[in-house]
DNA sequence: TAAATCTGGTTTTAAGATGCAACCCTATTC
DNA sequence: GAATAGGGTTGCATCTTAAAACCAGATTTA
């Protein structure tokens, strides 16, 4: 039997892996971030199989992580454009990619290189912080009994 | 053919998700937060196969997610306890969950519910920041030319 | 001491997912 | 009218996955 699914879990992070879990989902999300919205520019810049990138985009449209737009400028012609819900992916996008960069550096590549429009400074690394804004492990975490995953459930 | 790889992709983020970008993989990695070490645990709270669970286990201490350490005290038993640069995945995680709570919410389920060990107070939702510590959207932000991706490299 | 159990793991088998190439249809350009 | 571009579907060979059976060492139970 082929891959799981855990649309019915009670653990978000299983549902937000069921969204943009897969190896090609969140690669398109990034994309999208960079600016790329059409069909043949996702195909050309991820190197990906036709009927995949149809499958994908369907479905991170059914999820309300992109929407269809048609651009009727010549012919039948549409992009995909992030929605509020696929922008808040960006946190995530970026923590992976400075894990990435921090961990498996390409070594003609320097890393990301991102920052802010207004002032021209790198933002800063992404971290989970408490309430006065001081970065927290996992050590200096716990949560209340009853937010524990339970067995089964992911 | 099945899965592309991306072993050699010059995009950190394709990357990363070479190594936890699959379904399982992050699973684990959050339940290893949670605390959970042992063979048998993983198996009974994710509800894996065993074989999948095998292999995936395998990848991340080939990764360096994970080490295998060999708590000989009855027989054959080992622990799968997260490397430094497993537990920096921290911010990943929880960036997800909360994605997945805000924009999935399970009926029945109240939000991650992540304390301070210090204070007790909850910790802030995962942003990413400026020098200053703003929060920056999507469209506050740049990359130097040089740094966007390139086609065919994901 | 033999039987049952725990633990971590491999093998087998089928159902699914993936990648590639080929094809389709519409609209536009030459 | 032919060639091309955009967006997509179909067919097929190959790979991955899930579930369950099986295995082997060590340990507790009877």
């Amino acid at each position: 039997m082929a891959r799981k699914r855990f649309d019915d879990s009670s653990c978000s992070v299983a549902r937000a892996l069921n969204e943009v879990g897969d190896w090609w989902s969140l690669l398109i999300v990034l994309h999208a971030m960079y600016g790329t919205r059409r069909f043949v520019d996702f195909q050309q810049e991820l190197g990906i199989a036709k009927n995949i990138l149809c499958d994908r985009l369907g479905r991170l449209v059914d999820n309300g992580v992109l929407r269809k737009v048609d651009v009727g400028e010549h012919g039948s012609r549409f992009e995909y454009r992030l929605t509020d819900k696929g922008r808040d992916l960006f946190p995530v996008v970026i923590a992976l990619r400075q894990w990435g960069d921090k961990w498996n550096p390409a070594p003609e590549q320097e890393a990301l290189d991102l920052r802010d429009r207004a002032t021209g400074r790198p933002v800063q690394t992404v971290l989970v912080r408490d309430a006065d804004g001081q970065p927290l492990s996992i050590r200096d975490v716990f949560m209340p009994e009853d937010s524990l995953p339970e067995a089964k459930k992911g």
